[in-house]
RNA sequence: GGCGGCGUAGCUCAGCUGGUUAGAGCACGGCACUCAUAAUGCCGGGGUCAGCGGUUCAAGUCCGCUCGCCGCUACCA
């Protein structure tokens, strides 16, 4: 069963922030955990270039939009690599193969009767450049003015829209039979109480404009932003070609997506598509925001969390963890030294790296650093072996439904019991008394946390090799079927080091 | 305004279809231990489960009201 996973095309407008690498970090943990499970998977992100802000930016940058989204969106391909993300392919909107997706998906629609010319009017602000809502106005002197301040006139162009109003009720059918399809379940059922308040059609070209798709056969408009945006998670898979070698991704497992755009996704996409006569993702899951100290991050307040900042200070893994840790997946949470300072020590130090360096430690010492032999399983050897039997289907059951934070809950109450075991054990007074049973109590302990370190990979890829490096477990061997099979007796173990380096923590 | 959600130990939160003395992690206190990244393990203190009133043999867990907080209420991506 091939795997598509997909975080959104980012708009290359703003440089990349911490929601940003929290989107695809989640995304990442995903496919890197399908691929130790031995699945196929495509893992797509990118960049999102049209538009008249990306037009106008460019302008005022004194370049041509293609050049300026050229520059724009590396930043975007930087941040895959600064934070270690495997994504499979980098889609830019501005791509050849773009184009002919999103034209061959309108053609689809025209032809099967879902959209029509009509006219797009409202309150316009030519000074923003923008619509806004009747609600919205203040009046002065009979003249109607945006929140900005600009006045705003009465306009009406022309435009192309999608019969949006005909899909409400195949919509809540929809979510209806497939209850999974929206989480987390507070979002789902804001979208289906938008649902049935009704739908109107949707706006899908412009003319005010012309960066963008041209609209097949009138150049005079463009596509609305949101039926390009979304045509990319099937241009990548070759789209308008069925037969193309990544077709058989669609339809996606999961659109990780930010909540502000839940709508675009869990709505006008599904009805998109289905329109159009192609499946609908199996799933959209909407995450929420960051604060930064506990407070709203904004550019006015100058806040703004740039990752690729953390990743250099505190090192990238402890920055993957924290934030897959920190927060039930779908909630808002709060970015802190304090908090990301008590889960590098008090978890990732204390808790994980210290055992593996003491058990690791002992091993050196003890056994000349070689793998002791497989040992009969004791009755007080099953505190510490029975769960991890169940560890790979827990983790896989949470990771399921997105609920990182509890995934590595389950991890660490696993590595927490692994340090009761270790003191009650007492391998380093066994030496003395019965050196046999110490090298048990070891090696039991490395069957532990080769099966820790093997299940954390996707959170922390590169502090969790090196760990399967100390434990001696070969490349071929670290997935997750590798762990029915016990390494070789007496192989060498290189000397242990420390995994996580601790910081200062203040308060 | 309408619809929906939340308010449980100092902090962050679990508590499914109501049922023995309400739980976890962190923080705090004591003890033990000393293999290890001055760590780890054990024990403990602490909560009128927002408030009021109902239903019930029995309510944090259902119903009503009050107070407080939050989300959604379409075409900026």
């Amino acid at each position: 069963m091939p795997i598509y996973l997909t975080t959104p095309i980012y708009y290359v407008n703003d440089k990349p922030h911490i929601g940003h690498a929290y989107t695809s970090l989640a995304t990442d943990v995903l496919a890197r955990w399908h691929r130790l499970a031995g699945r196929e998977v495509y893992f797509l992100t990118g960049t999102d270039e049209h538009g008249q802000k990306v037009e106008k930016a460019a302008q005022d940058a004194g370049e041509d939009p293609k050049a300026f989204t050229d520059r724009v969106s590396q930043a975007f391909r930087d941040l895959t690599v600064t934070m270690g993300f495997s994504n499979d392919g980098f889609i830019r909107t501005t791509e050849k193969r773009h184009y002919e997706a999103c034209q061959a998906l309108w053609i689809r629609l025209q032809e099967r009767g879902h959209i029509y010319l009509g006219a797009y009017e409202g309150w316009y602000a030519v000074r923003d450049e923008a619509f806004y809502g009747t609600d919205e106005l203040t009046e002065r002197d009979g003249v109607k003015y945006a929140p900005s301040g600009a006045p705003v006139e009465w306009v009406r162009e022309p435009s192309y829209f999608f019969k949006l109003s005909e899909w409400g009720d195949k919509l809540l059918e929809f979510y209806e039979s497939n209850p999974d399809f929206i989480a987390p379940p507070s979002r789902r059922n804001e979208v289906i109480s938008f649902v049935k308040s009704g739908l109107s059609d949707l706006s899908i070209s412009r003319t005010s404009f012309k960066w963008g798709v041209p609209v097949p056969g009138d150049d005079a408009h463009v596509m609305y932003v949101w039926l390009d945006a979304l045509t990319n998670y099937i241009t990548a898979l070759g789209y308008p070609n069925e037969k193309a070698e990544l077709w058989r991704f669609w339809p996606a497992d999961v659109h990780v997506v930010g909540k502000d755009i839940l709508r675009f996704h869990a709505i006008y996409w599904p009805a998109f598509l289905m329109a159009a006569d192609l499946l609908p993702p199996a799933r959209v899951f909407a995450h929420g925001w960051w604060t930064n100290e506990g407070q709203k991050i904004s550019k006015s307040l100058g806040n703004v969390i740039d990752p690729v900042a953390l990743v250099e200070e505190f090192g990238l893994d402890p920055i993957r963890y924290f934030l897959m840790r920190e927060v039930p997946f779908g909630q808002d949470g709060d970015f802190s030294r304090t908090a990301l300072g008590h889960r590098l020590n008090g978890e990732l130090a204390d808790v994980l790296g210290n055992l593996a360096n003491r058990t690791l430690s002992l091993i050196q010492r003890n056994c000349e650093g070689k793998l002791p032999s497989l040992p009969p399983v004791r009755d007080m050897d099953t505190t510490l072996l029975v769960p991890l039997d169940a560890l790979v289907a827990s983790v896989g059951k949470l990771l399921e439904s997105q609920e990182y934070h509890l995934a590595l809950e389950e991890v660490f109450r696993q590595v927490r019991s692994a340090n009761g075991y270790i003191t009650v054990q007492a391998p380093w007074a066994l030496k003395k008394t019965d050196p046999t049973r110490m090298t048990e109590v070891l090696r039991h302990l490395h069957t532990a946390l080769r099966a820790y370190a093997t299940v954390l990979q996707p959170f922390m890829p590169t502090t969790m090799g090196a760990l399967l490096d100390q434990l001696g477990v070969p490349a071929g061997a670290r997935d997750l079927a590798s762990l029915a099979t016990p390494l070789p007796d007496g192989i060498d173990l290189p000397p242990p080091s420390p995994l996580f380096r601790k910081i200062e923590v203040v308060g």
